[in-house]
DNA sequence: CGCTACGTTGATCGCACTCAAGTATAGTGG
DNA sequence: CCACTATACTTGAGTGCGATCAACGTAGCG
C-alpha cells in the first residue's frame, strides 16, 4: 500500500463556527497581543470584539474593499490570498488561532490588499481599526507586541522572497511543507501530519507554481518515501531529508 | 546618439560620510519616527544616537552577526542584501534618508538576517536595541508610527512575492524601475532619472534574475524608447508605457 | 450510481538560465 | 593626454526547468 485512502485529518469540532463569550475570553488571553494585560483588562478588550463564523471557502473580506477591521483567528484556519490580473492567486500566509489579520492602522492603505478566506470551519473576532487604535494608545505594551509580530512577519516575507528568487519548485515545496508542519503539525500514525486540508492547488499557490508542477513534485517526494499524501492531506515521514532538499537555511 | 556616455547622476556632496550634530538633529526631526515628538524630546533622543560614515560597497553589518542596533539613514542610500548558500544575493530593499533598518526588538531574531551595505557615500545613525526599546516605552506615539511603517513594508514585501510568483522578468524590471523612480527619481534632461548608482547586477538582484537577463531586458526597453540607460544609471522616458508593461496593479 | 472536484501523468513549448566571447567605459599610472 | 587595466555591459548559442495543454484516473458526495 502506498497511501491510505481516507483523510487522516481530524478537525477540532469545538463549536465549528461560533465560540461562546467564555471561549472568546479564553482565546484572547492566549493571543500574544494581550498576554501582557491583566485579567480585567482582557475582559474589557474582549467586549470590544464581535465574533463571526465562516465555513470553508467563505471569504471574510475581499481585496479591494475598504479596510475597516482588524481580525483575530479564534478557531480554525484562515488564508490570505492575493490576486493577479491574470487570475492567478497567491497564498501569502495561513493563519492559526491567536494570529491577527486585516488592517492595523487607520493610516495604512485604505483598501484590503488581500482576500481573507476560511480554510476550515472557523470563528474570528473582529474589531474596528479605530477602536483598536484606541486600544493601542491605552495599552502601550500591546503596541510593542504588535511591533514584534510585524517584524517576524516581515522577516518571513523576506525569506519567501529569497525562496522564490533562488530556489527550485522542489525546494520551495519542501520548505513550505516543513513550515506548515512546524505550525500545525501533529505526530500521527501516518507521520508528522499537517492538520490542515491542503490541496495541490493550495501548495501551488503558496510556492508560486502550477497545480501540475506541485503534483509532480509531491509524487516524486512520495516515491522517494519522504512524505505520505492523499486527497487534501500531507504527512511528513522523513523531515531530515526534506530539510536537505529545502536547502536548510 | 543612443545614450550619453558619462553618468548624469549627481551625488549630493553634503559632507559625504559625516553629518554634524546639527545635521543630525535636522534629520531626526524629519524622520517619520519622531515627527510627532516635541523639539526638546527629539534633542534628547538625538543624544542617544551615534553616527557612522561608510563608503560605497562597505557593509554596515553582516548577516549572521548578533543583531544589536537599530539604524537610521541620515545621508545616502543603504541596500539590504540577503544571501543564498549558492552565493546568489538578493536585494530586499534600498533605503533612503529617514528610513530605519537593523533590529527593532530585543525579542526578535537574535541575528541579522541580512547584510546592510552602503550603496553610496552615506552616514547612518545608530542606537542599541535596548536603548531604543526604552524610547519606545517612553514615547508611545513612536511605537505606533513604527507599527505603521512595518505594515507598509510588509505590504511591499507581499507585493514583491506576488511579482516573483506571477510576473515575467520584463514585468518585474519595469516595476522595480518605476518603484525606484518614485522613491529617488528626479526630472532631468535625460528623463526621469533614478538618482542612484544602479548596475545590471543590482537590478538582477532586486528582481531575482541574472545579470544577462536584466541586460537583455534593459536593451530591449531602450530600443523601444521607454528608458535611457548607461553604465550604472537609468532614466525613464516613457513611464506610462512602463506601467503598462509592469501590469499596472 | 453518476456527478464533480481533485489529482496524476504525458507531450510539447518557451522563457529564462548557463556558458562563452566580445565591446564599451571609468579609472589609473606613465 | 594616452595607453592600460579592471569592471560593467552586451550579445549569441545551447539547454533545461517549469508552464501549458490535454487526457485520464480517483475520491467524495448527493
Amino acid at each position: 500500500m502506498a497511501t491510505r485512502r481516507s483523510t487522516p485529518i481530524k478537525l477540532e469540532n469545538i463549536e465549528p463556527q461560533m465560540c461562546s463569550i467564555h471561549t472568546r475570553y479564553e482565546i484572547l488571553s492566549r493571543v500574544p497581543f494581550f498576554t501582557q494585560l491583566a485579567a480585567k483588562e482582557v475582559a474589557k478588550v474582549n467586549e470590544m470584539f464581535r465574533e463571526y463564523g465562516y465555513k470553508p471557502g467563505e471569504s471574510i473580506y475581499f481585496a479591494g474593499q475598504p479596510a475597516t477591521h482588524l481580525y483575530v483567528v479564534a478557531v480554525g484556519h484562515v488564508k490570505l490570498v492575493r490576486h493577479t490580473l491574470s487570475g492567478q492567486d497567491i497564498v501569502l500566509d495561513v493563519l492559526t488561532p491567536g494570529e491577527f489579520f486585516g488592517t492595523l492602522s487607520v493610516l495604512g492603505s485604505e483598501l484590503y490588499q488581500d482576500t481573507a478566506q476560511a480554510q476550515t470551519d472557523c470563528c474570528v473576532l473582529a474589531i474596528t481599526a479605530d477602536t483598536f487604535q484606541t486600544v493601542l494608545q491605552h495599552y502601550p505594551p500591546v503596541a510593542l507586541t504588535a511591533l514584534n509580530i510585524m517584524s517576524l512577519r516581515l522577516e518571513q516575507a523576506h525569506e519567501t522572497v529569497r525562496q522564490l528568487s533562488a530556489h527550485s519548485v522542489e525546494q520551495r515545496i519542501a520548505a513550505v511543507l516543513l513550515k506548515l508542519a512546524r505550525k500545525v503539525g501533529s505526530q500521527q500514525a501516518e507521520g508528522l501530519l499537517i492538520q490542515l486540508p491542503l490541496s495541490r492547488q493550495d501548495l501551488a499557490q503558496m510556492t508560486g507554481t502550477t497545480v501540475e508542477s506541485a503534483s509532480r513534485v509531491m509524487s516524486q517526494l512520495q516515491k522517494e518515501g519522504f512524505i505520505r499524501t492523499g486527497r487534501q492531506w500531507v504527512a511528513i515521514t522523513n523531515a531530515a531529508e526534506l530539510e536537505l532538499i529545502a536547502g536548510g537555511e
